[in-house]
DNA sequence: GTCTATAAAAGGATAGAC
DNA sequence: GTCTATCCTTTTATAGAC
């Protein structure tokens, strides 16, 4: 009946825990500094609680890093799955799948989480890949499933899905997610987001058109002697 | 007559000058651990001076930093520059560009460079910048140029070489680039590399013939509505 | 110019009180 | 569980001898 439970927050208007708040905080401090750069002062600092703390709840500094990252990893790609496509005309599939890509990872705070994990991908692999797996990777298979019923269905010609669905994420991040990434000026527009868009679909479209042959197939027109190197299929 | 003179190094089997050992031990420590897990004594060990000779000649941290990572990207884009395509056919072109892209983009030397930049982009912009403009935008520069006179000659169709040029470096950078960046496994390899290689100069030369529609012109069919978003043409 | 030795500060992690 | 105070290591940067 009194207040002498152990867990209980008596004020309401704060986090409802610290371990909420230390999330809070080291999600804030991490993203901001990168991982060596963010000191646990720092963090314990944003979250509004002790050093002390903080290693209470996760250990230390590179298990709170993977506990923030891998988190971070998996609200990633929300945007993307959260909508069902089924049953949609070949245009409006490729069209959404397109704004929700770039919703998702033109982002300010996906490309924070995206610089964060290429930095520390030699210290921390399993983050990378972690990241790899539940972003770039489901969304190539989600949108490879739908190009196989297109395909099936003779609305298009898809000879491989898989590989067909990295080209167009591919050619979607293009020139402007570099710029991006980078921080380069011109900072890349709406305006230009939406025409590199529109002329995705109309590339994505052409190239797959059901008349005409698939870009997986060989296309033996001419390709001889092309090439600087030997022509034993490596470089 | 005797060894006083002040700047010469008797034993000449060692690096020639101080300066030079210092250049290639920074460049050594700093692309292997980054700029915040490298330390100043790690470069002079590995450069075989004292951390005061580093001061000497470069400063302090930063400079040093700075001045090993221009370096860099300056000699970044060596192998797609050294060869000159005017001339060729388009095909020769494509497949040459492509096979050098490749070979200065994914070599482990540039991931690693790519990946220094990226994490520390926030507290050095400029070196984003100079590495922007070293590398991708003098690639995707040259490559239009070729393009705007293919179009000119009537060989192919393209209404907007910069664009096209990038879409060009995007396809091929594809998934393979992000894997590789990622350090995801498997690993791409040399097989996926050439047969993507080959698939994107088909892709590419199927969206630009000359008979065809060039995709930077707005093809009117059927694109009403598909949009999640209200026809501003903004996200 | 180059080296050895040292100053000065910051950061990760822990001890002990409550 | 939480906080304050502290330990120990590492790191940047500099002083002074040769």
């Amino acid at each position: 009946m009194n207040a002498s439970a152990t867990k209980s927050v008596p004020c309401d208007f704060v986090q409802q825990s610290k371990r909420d708040a230390i999330i809070e905080g080291a999600t804030e401090v991490f993203l901001a500094n990168g991982y060596g750069a963010a000191s646990m002062a720092q963090i314990a600092y944003a979250a509004g609680v002790s050093k002390q703390t903080v290693y209470a709840h996760f250990g230390g500094k590179d298990a709170l890093f993977e506990a923030i990252i891998e988190r971070k990893c998996a609200a990633f790609m929300l945007p993307m799955t959260s909508q069902c496509l089924a049953g949609e005309p070949v245009r409006v599939v490729l069209q959404r799948t397109a704004e929700n890509f770039i919703e998702a990872v033109f982002s300010v705070e996906s490309m924070t989480l995206y610089r964060t994990i290429i930095a520390e991908c030699a210290r921390f692999p399993e983050l990378a890949a972690a990241f790899y797996r539940s972003g770039p990777r489901v969304a190539a298979d989600t949108l490879a499933a739908y190009l196989s019923e297109f395909d099936k269905r003779g609305e298009l010609r898809v000879s491989d899905p898989k590989n067909s669905a990295e080209l167009f994420f591919s050619m979607l991040r293009g020139d402007l997610y570099l710029r991006r990434l980078l921080e380069v000026t011109p900072d890349p527009t709406s305006k230009e987001m939406v025409e590199t868009l529109a002329r995705v679909v109309e590339v994505f479209l052409a190239v797959h058109a059901p008349d005409k042959a698939s870009p997986g197939s060989t296309v033996g027109t001419g390709r001889e002697n092309c090439s600087k190197y030997p022509d034993d299929g490596t470089i």
